[in-house]
DNA sequence: CTCTCATATGAATACTTGCGCATATGATAG
DNA sequence: CTATCATATGCGCAAGTATTCATATGAGAG
């Protein structure tokens, strides 16, 4: 007969946050899941840097930054301000910087642990 | 004439992570990207489980969960332990603990916002 | 050895997504 | 008004990925 795990399925379960909580929560991370866009936010750690320059930065078509930068204003991870032509983009957000930290951490105590 | 911005570009560039590791973080956020594994990673923080009790937990194939838990092993962020035929998982690291609790504080912080 | 339970894995599929092209919007200058 | 610079967006494609099915591996019981 197969085993048994009820007891820790219903404590488990009790502790589990809503689905739509985790999917938020999974949704979120999704956005630092790709490379363009954590070098945007990398970037702007830095400095607020208008469209092209970040263009510029990565070498990728304007095109290209505008539509990550609309993902990352639509989880309100940056903002913007116009200046003239220019709009200028900045982190909206302290968590941007933690969690990004969070995300150095584990990658360097990993790679200890390999050597 | 297009505006200039080398002065900005200079100074980010300088302080840019060098190609790799922004890759790397980028795969790690992707590991979290994903509404099961998020699902399998916050139910590990309550207890160590194993393969089938996960799967029941979710409503999910044993062969997802089995794919699933190799992703995540493969990046250090979960350990096992064999018992018998049965294999438990755990967290393998603090750290998963710190970036799923900073992912909710924006959440939380972000739905305040919009109210 | 065989049989069964627990888990892992390869293949096929359906779905998602990042990118560039072409074009639209929006602001300023003249 | 028109022309130009800066940015946004719809479309199409190519690449990636999460899931399931079928099957393989691996451990313990008898």
């Amino acid at each position: 007969m197969p085993h048994n795990h009820e007891a820790i399925l219903q404590k488990v379960r009790q502790e589990l946050p809503t689905d739509e909580l985790l999917c938020d929560l999974a949704d979120l991370f999704k956005i630092f899941g790709d490379t363009t866009r954590v070098k945007i936010l990398y970037a702007l750690l830095e400095s607020e840097m208008c469209v092209c320059a970040i263009a510029d930065l990565l070498g990728m078509t304007q095109s290209a930054i505008s539509h990550q930068l609309r993902i990352l204003k639509d989880a309100d991870l940056v903002g913007r301000r116009r200046e003239g032509k220019t709009i200028y983009y900045h982190l909206s957000d302290e968590h941007v910087r933690t969690i990004v930290a969070q995300g150095f951490e584990h990658l360097i105590e990993e790679h200890t642990r390999r050597v």
